[in-house]
DNA sequence: AGCTTTCGCTACGGCTCGTAGCGTAACTGT
DNA sequence: ACAGTTACGCTACGAGCCGTAGCGAAAGCT
């Protein structure tokens, strides 16, 4: 048994400093140039690399940009600001300054209109982005559960369901703010937003 | 003064069929071919109208595929239903039955890309299919206040921002939601996005 | 040493783009 | 009816990018 089924043991191994200049070079070329004008010949000439060297590692475009974008979602973190609200608050202000950087939101929406009609595409993004993404979520709510913020949830069905549709609330409507409608997510409206759904998530339904 | 200034009075006028058949050979182009691989030379073909022809009316790909999709944003209605739970119920599944349909769900992410580094896209599609959307809202809003369902709003720049607000919550769960984490917008999962952001919107913070 | 895999380089056919030029069709005003 | 104006279909073109093939050299392992 090997390490890795895919890693031969023999022959010239691949640079990993070709992989690190090729990603950076297609973040630098989606500044520039946009998805629609990247050309992976001129990423190639940037990093210093051979067209050829591009192709053997990755399969086009769309899961080379997908490799060169996943990494700036590790950025994201959750520091503890002493309550759910604030906590809620810094996390999407963070998403929204992610947002903000050009070659994030060019290449998270292409990528995403290509995983429309490309299923193994769609796994990639789902295991490389949205996945890294969710984990917030379900941290932030432990934690709010420890603080005693949120009713402790018994059912572990019912509060994977609950953080899934937390995560898509959150992560679509600034991305819906920012993209589509084209405004800032500024403080104003990220506090807002956290109002509401803070309310919806644990307020009890008004007595008529 | 004439009624459009873009319009000569003069020579011969442009075929309003050739327009209805390039915009609905896009859309089928769009569903068989993506967004990727779709060309304009092949819709030319499709429509049965020289390449030419597209580029007199058309600058370019964005521009086409916005036009060709805008007017099924058009079939979004907003039923009386009743309650206001029931009235976002309704109009939620619509939108992701439309988020259902293949060139729907492409075109949108795809001209949004785009639209992150070409402004006058960025408008078009503001016009041509947001405004058209975010209507629904307003006329839901009025409609819950006139049955007291919510409470009168005084100052229009809050209930504008409201508006707004409520608008990018909505379409940007049910666009993440779908595209992004890749499930399906249905009745069990609105129902539960409903109640959040009703409560969102009515409830009285929990006293402690 | 010998073997294996990757690398850089060059070159290629194929496709799409966007435009130009031409003759013809459609419509308007005199 | 006739001239003027604009849109149309068609063909052709240079340019650019795609993705692959073939080669010799380099870099590792046994």
């Amino acid at each position: 048994m090997q390490s890795r089924a895919t890693t031969p043991r023999t022959g010239r191994p691949r640079s990993a400093a070709a992989d690190a200049a090729i990603l950076q070079a297609t973040r630098a070329a989606l500044v520039e140039l946009g998805w629609s004008k990247l050309t992976l010949g001129d990423v190639a000439t940037r990093a210093g690399v051979a067209k050829t060297t591009l192709y053997r590692r990755w399969a086009g475009k769309n899961e080379l940009v997908v490799d060169a974008v996943a990494v700036l979602f590790d950025e994201l973190e959750l520091p503890d600001r002493g309550s759910l609200a604030a906590d809620i608050e810094g996390v999407v202000l963070q998403f929204a300054a992610l947002l903000n950087r050009p070659e994030t939101a060019t290449a998270l929406m292409a990528v995403v209109a290509e995983s429309t009609r490309d299923e193994p595409l769609r796994e990639r993004i789902r295991t490389s982005i949205v996945d890294r993404q969710k984990r917030l979520v379900v941290e932030g709510r432990a934690r709010a559960t420890a603080r005693g913020e949120l009713p402790p949830e018994s059912d572990p069905e019912v509060a994977a369901r609950t953080a899934d549709l937390i995560f898509d609330v959150v992560a679509g409507a600034v991305v819906h703010r920012t993209l589509v409608s084209g405004e800032p997510a500024d403080e104003e409206w990220v506090r807002a937003f956290t109002q509401v759904l803070l309310l919806g998530l644990t307020a009890t339904p008004p007595t008529p």
